[in-house]
DNA sequence: GCGACAG
DNA sequence: ATCTTGTCGC
């Protein structure tokens, strides 16, 4: 999947990376007595981050025949799970039979017998996405400054669902809001392969977003409006979360909301009052990149994608409405159709099954 | 030892 | 996000 962006006078192509098979064939790489670490896989894409996606990927392994996911254990040595047939008993079983010294569940001089990134001979490719996410967030924040005048009356909120099967299916539904109400729905359906990292969330749900958003589109343009998204903006490590990348992408405002913080301390001593919600600036190294909201027990932590000010995308975020719910109305309503989606096609498929 | 870690 | 193979730092 290549992906262009157009903005100011660059243009920039990313080959998004395979990392299920990139991880899968590494696998079968590992030398003949060797073992390596969900830490060590993950220092050889580019980021240690990734350590449990890694753990995730040998769990949803469904070829253990041949890719020996068993080679991969804790960074303190104990040996870690193993989902497929036998667990934990098997994997111990297969590393003896590999000759690999195990005692009280831990392999005995892991040093001698771990297979280090260094070794793997892997590009680093979430180093190069991180660079990049560094190069974009320049823009991104340029367009936030002098963005406090726009207007947000239509809004498009958008979610994304998974069904479990490999490679990964997205459900991704948006939906437009016109003066308040509900005037066009769009669903698509689409593989990814690229898997959950945090920090990195963007590469995972960018696409099947922009296909929805696009579908959205073809119908008519509408102006005046700004898109909602499932996730961080500003308040991301390399300040530019999915909603940046997708403002970026497509030119239009967007705004970060997302239900847990990802970098960042809550200011709670800064708490202020709007009717039923208080809310808080959140910093990030002594700055202030975005705010949570709370309203009874529920919380939301909202940052500005792209040309949206962070005052503006906390004013329009204000003024969305909550009803009962644990997050504002309008985040509801794609999250409830990409899940009713994924239930129907999980149904579907075991039934065929 | 406990929390941190968008979805 | 689902249904559970992590790691480091305080």
């Amino acid at each position: 999947m290549i992906i262009n962006y157009t903005f100011i006078t660059y243009r920039v192509s990313l080959e998004l990376p395979n990392i299920y098979g990139i991880v899968y064939s590494l696998l079968k790489k590992i030398p003949q007595g060797k073992v390596t670490t969900y830490g060590e896989v993950a220092r050889g894409l580019g980021d240690l981050k990734a350590a449990r996606t890694i753990g995730r990927l040998m769990a949803k392994n469904i070829w253990y025949k041949y890719i020996p996911c068993y080679k991969v254990v804790h960074s303190d040595s104990r040996i870690g799970k193993y989902s497929a047939p036998g667990g934990v008993k098997k994997k111990m079983e297969l590393l003896a039979k590999d000759q690999i010294p195990i005692e009280n569940g831990k392999i005995v001089h892991l040093n001698k017998y771990l297979w280090s990134h260094k070794e793997m001979n892997l590009f680093p490719y979430l180093q190069s996405l991180m660079r990049m996410q560094q190069y974009l967030s320049k823009y991104a924040l340029k367009t936030t400054e002098h963005r406090s005048h726009i207007t947000c009356k239509n809004k498009i909120s958008c979610d994304v669902a998974y069904i479990d099967s490999l490679p990964d299916i997205a459900i991704s539904s948006c939906v437009l809001f016109e003066n308040e109400n509900v005037s066009e729905i769009s669903i698509t359906i689409s593989p990814v392969y690229f898997p959950y990292i945090p920090g990195y969330l963007a590469f995972r749900e960018l696409v099947p977003i922009l296909f929805s958003i696009k579908k959205l589109y073809e119908n008519r343009l509408f102006h005046d409006s700004c898109i909602l998204i499932d996730g961080h903006g500003l308040l991301h490590p390399r300040k530019l979360g999915i909603a940046s990348h997708i403002g970026l992408l497509l030119n239009k405002p967007t705004i970060g909301i997302a239900k847990k913080l990802l970098v960042g301390k809550p200011l709670i001593k800064k708490r202020k009052r709007y009717l039923d919600r208080t809310y808080y600036p959140i910093a990030v190294n002594g700055e202030i990149l975005g705010y949570g909201i709370e309203k009874d027990k529920s919380k939301i932590f909202v940052s500005p994608g792209a040309y949206i000010s962070l005052d503006k995308a906390l004013e329009v975020t204000l003024s969305l409405s909550w009803g009962n719910r644990r997050e504002p109305y309008l985040m509801i309503l794609p999250h409830v159709i990409s899940s009713y989606f994924r239930k129907h096609l999980d149904n579907l498929i075991r039934s065929r099954a």
